[in-house]
DNA sequence: GTAACTGCAAAATATTTGCATCCTT
DNA sequence: AAGGATGCAAATATTTTGCAGTTAC
């Protein structure tokens, strides 16, 4: 199990055009195994003083532009980044999914089965991208 | 025009429970002349050096306690504020309106007009509120 | 071997807290 | 007069930048 997901790890590194290093394959093996969103601080936490702070910042920096997570806007300035789908392209990043923040456990999920809803908007917008954004009790802490 | 804003920023103030000062004016002022989302740098900038950068931050806290305005979720880690419509309790935020974002102006809107479409989530998930933020060109900017 | 990644130090920025003073009610 | 708002100083926290050493390819 934990050899399949260092497996993983290294083959989507590599998809993504990033080299592979230890500090890589151990953060976006935290996003593998936790179903979930992360922020900075959680990545902090988890892997204690294992990496440099500012090797987080830009190793999510770098995950971005290269399209192997997202982020997720927040109410309280503290964005969180979750794995992206096989849609989303270097520096091109399709979120048709909906986002889950759950009130009880502040963890934040992706539910990549629910697609976000259109939206019709007043003459003269042009959209470009549709963040949705739920919060509420999820199905652990019910 | 601006003696008819000053009463209403006044009543605004104390239809919310806020004494009335005139840092508290100055900002809710900001927020009813500039229809959009300002964010804490925006104020500070507007308002140079007349009050402290920690009076805007409590300024801006109680503000959303009394449910004077509402925050915005943002990708860029700077919580943009709006104004509530009178639906908005104290400390009882319903943002049934969706928010847009300019990428050319950067401004950001609340749509009053489009409602936040319903979501219909996955079994055991329990909603409470829904944030809609959409990002494009703006009618000005097109 | 070269380009890219990392850690450390430090700068820059943002946010919070405590306290004394002043203002609103 | 009393409670709350403000300014200032300072503590904390967050993010960015530069550079030298190391590592991946």
């Amino acid at each position: 199990m934990a050899t399949a997901r260092q497996k993983e790890s290294v083959e989507l590194l590599k998809a993504h055009g990033l080299s592979v290093t230890g500090g890589r394959k151990d953060i976006l093996n935290l996003f593998l195994s936790r179903k979930g969103a992360l922020a900075h601080a959680d990545i902090e936490k988890k892997l204690g003083t294992l990496y440099d702070r500012v090797t987080i910042y830009r190793t999510l920096q770098s995950f971005v532009d290269k399209g192997l997570i997202h982020s997720i806007p927040t109410k309280d300035n503290s964005i969180r980044y979750a794995l992206c789908k096989d849609e989303c392209a270097s520096g091109h990043h399709h979120d048709h999914h909906i986002h889950f923040v759950c009130k009880r456990c502040n963890h934040t999920y992706c539910l990549d089965e629910v697609a976000t809803p259109s939206v019709k908007l007043p003459k003269g917008y042009t959209v470009n991208q549709v963040e949705m954004v739920v919060s509420g009790v999820c199905q652990s802490c019910q």
